[in-house]
DNA sequence: GACATTGTTTAGAATTATTATAAAGTATAA
DNA sequence: TTATACTTTATAATAATTCTAAACAATGTC
């Protein structure tokens, strides 16, 4: 499988034709090895920077929700005025510097199991997320 | 210490002047028994019902901003287009349904002791919180 | 208590993230 | 190749939050 056809085939799995704009999208978020955390605008200016001309905005909202409901993606829950997503969408927790605004992963081994010991009747428990918050240390 | 020489005391204290509009909202937010999750519209919303006339957004957001920054409040990280606030300021985790977007306190008994096994050199730990998303379980 | 000072409230404007709209453009299957 | 259905885009609409500046109120001093 080429390597175009790979975000094609992704494209298509999360219900989407494969277009210029999707393809280029699909480049910036998957085409890394390591995880990525970012925000729509994040996502904007780095698009307009690399290519040059921009990818309008509903295009890229419209592309990540999709991503994200079909599981491709992850929405962190930080407190901030924008949304922050994830690449790695396995079982793991963050940690955020609130002098910059920058997200990082704690692997699951670096906080250790969580055991919810109330039980919730009637609820089912989608996710449970741990979220630390730091500052520089001076 | 009367009634409302108690809040008066404790706009002070977080540098305020006491009057009749954040008495309005001290007594809103700290005179219940019970833990109160709130938005800055369920507060606008709340006030204007009790009271006939409306206090103005500016005076509510520069009001619970105060707070929280004193300490008072704790501004809770769920990803939500609104700002989520809780009178129980100790450290404890918190649940929302997915459904409602209700916000419940979890103590930190029912959770347990997260314990943090790596280490972030140059960082200092300001809160460790963990949040359950619920949703209706049929 | 009256006054001056300083802080506060307010309506409305400004800002920012996000979502909706509708016209022009593109991928796809027959 | 063509018709169809889906996309992209600029722009408008919405919504939370912050800003602004003028009218107003609390406080300390006399």
């Amino acid at each position: 499988m080429t390597y175009s056809n790979h975000f094609a085939e992704k494209l298509r799995s999360a219900g989407l034709r494969p277009t210029k704009q999707r393809l280029k999208i699909c480049k910036l978020l998957f085409d890394r090895s390591e995880t990525f955390h970012f925000t729509i605008s994040d996502i904007s200016k780095i698009l307009e920077k690399e290519n040059d001309e921009k990818i309008s905005l509903a295009t890229i909202y419209n592309t990540i929700h999709s991503f994200k409901n079909k599981g491709y993606l992850k929405e962190i829950s930080i407190n901030s005025d924008k949304s922050y997503f994830d690449t790695n969408t396995s079982n793991h927790h963050h940690f955020v510097d609130e002098n910059t605004n920058e997200l990082f992963d704690l692997h699951i081994n670096d906080v250790g199991d969580i055991k919810l010991k109330k039980s919730l009747p009637g609820k089912k428990i989608k996710s449970i997320e741990v979220l630390v918050k730091v500052t520089d240390n001076n």
